[in-house]
DNA sequence: AAATCCGGAATGAATGTTCATTCCGTTTTT
DNA sequence: AAAAACGGAATGAACATTCATTCCGGATTT
């Protein structure tokens, strides 16, 4: 009974691992196996295949994300300090384990995602949709399609990790790069209609 | 030799189609060929394997898109004429053919992707790294990381496409998407410090 | 309490499949 | 009629998955 969630999580850890630094494709099921310390076979105890695998991690991750950006949700404050404890969220979730946000970012839109991983990440951009049309009726978002906020958000977050992974780029140097990001993010959306009379 | 062109060309254009809808790896040769109208070994007579197929394309479609980039540009006039400028010719450029604009997003960071791939995107990127230094040296955009820019620019617009390949979005629905999107990333870096006062 | 038995977890070599690439007979070009 | 281009079947390497066997800890018998 330990010694089962044992065996999984070594299992579903590796794969976390490997899928992160190589992508799905590229990962082997017998490199999982070594990497876990288990059986190649013993996998296919835990799960059925290996797209079962991707899936069962994709799933945890979103609900993972989910969580951290709820957790503490202050939802009666303005909503610019929802904005940021957002984002700050989210960021803080990103940079925990890194190995998570390469894996999201890796794997967004992958054919191999079933329905079930589809619908979880779903829940993670109705969150978010749900922040700005609440922004939208107060009237301090832009009134523009929300898919396009979430594009934005969700869109240069992944690039910059992406970015981060692909380059030599210092880990410190980027810690300023997020918060400029959240700055610049928020001015795109944040109604300035009045502020600015001409463009 | 105009047939050698030919079946060249017949080639990149069934690989670019399947590589855009499948990915590289879900990709195969003998699709590849079927879908070309030609032998599958008739592909190695233009491509000495796989992967150099897809660094041909990329960097085909990269050179193409900084062209687009580039083709009118408007060095002497507004910093925000600029911006406007360079990412209209840019989304013309995804949208005039989006089999490209799938293809490069789904390949970006791709470990497949050869030193001359990496570096024909770097062309690309140096290019808005430039247009960035200059606005900030007028002072007209936000001291902020160029890659930050970058990130928010491209991560967003390939994260869009995505979003439409993988939605039954309505194309139309997005045209209009594509000006909030450019919009508010204008907003995102311009220098409002003196403006921001007064919201 | 030692010896034996048992169920099912774990294993990794064997299997079968899926391709990228090659090879060679045929067709087209020169 | 030689040379070059072509097609697509053949090849073999790589890989996901399977399954006959081992292993282990806890019950059952002596």
């Amino acid at each position: 009974m330990t010694a089962n969630n044992d065996k999984a999580k070594k299992i579903t850890d590796a794969a976390l691992a490997l899928f992160a630094d190589r992508g799905y494709e590229m990962t082997k099921m017998p490199m999982i196996a070594e990497k876990a310390g288990v059986g190649t076979g013993t996998i296919y105890r835990y799960f059925t295949n290996k797209r079962e695998l991707l899936n069962a991690l994709y799933q945890s991750c979103m609900q993972d994300l989910l969580a951290a950006l709820q957790d503490g949700y202050p939802y009666h404050t303005s909503i610019h300090e929802q904005f940021n404890h957002m984002y700050q969220n989210g960021v803080a979730f990103l940079k925990q384990d890194t190995r998570i946000s390469y894996f999201i970012s890796k794997h967004n839109f992958n054919p191999d995602l079933d329905d079930k991983s589809v619908a979880a990440q779903q829940q993670v951009l109705d969150f978010i949709r749900a922040f700005v049309e609440k922004g939208q009726k107060e009237g301090s978002l832009k009134q523009i399609n929300p898919d396009v906020f979430i594009a934005l958000l969700y869109g240069s977050l992944t690039f910059i990790m992406d970015f981060i992974l692909h380059t030599d780029a210092k880990k410190d140097q980027f810690e300023r790069s997020f918060n400029e990001l959240r700055e610049a993010s928020w001015d795109a959306f944040q109604n300035n209609s009045f502020g600015k009379e001409r463009n």
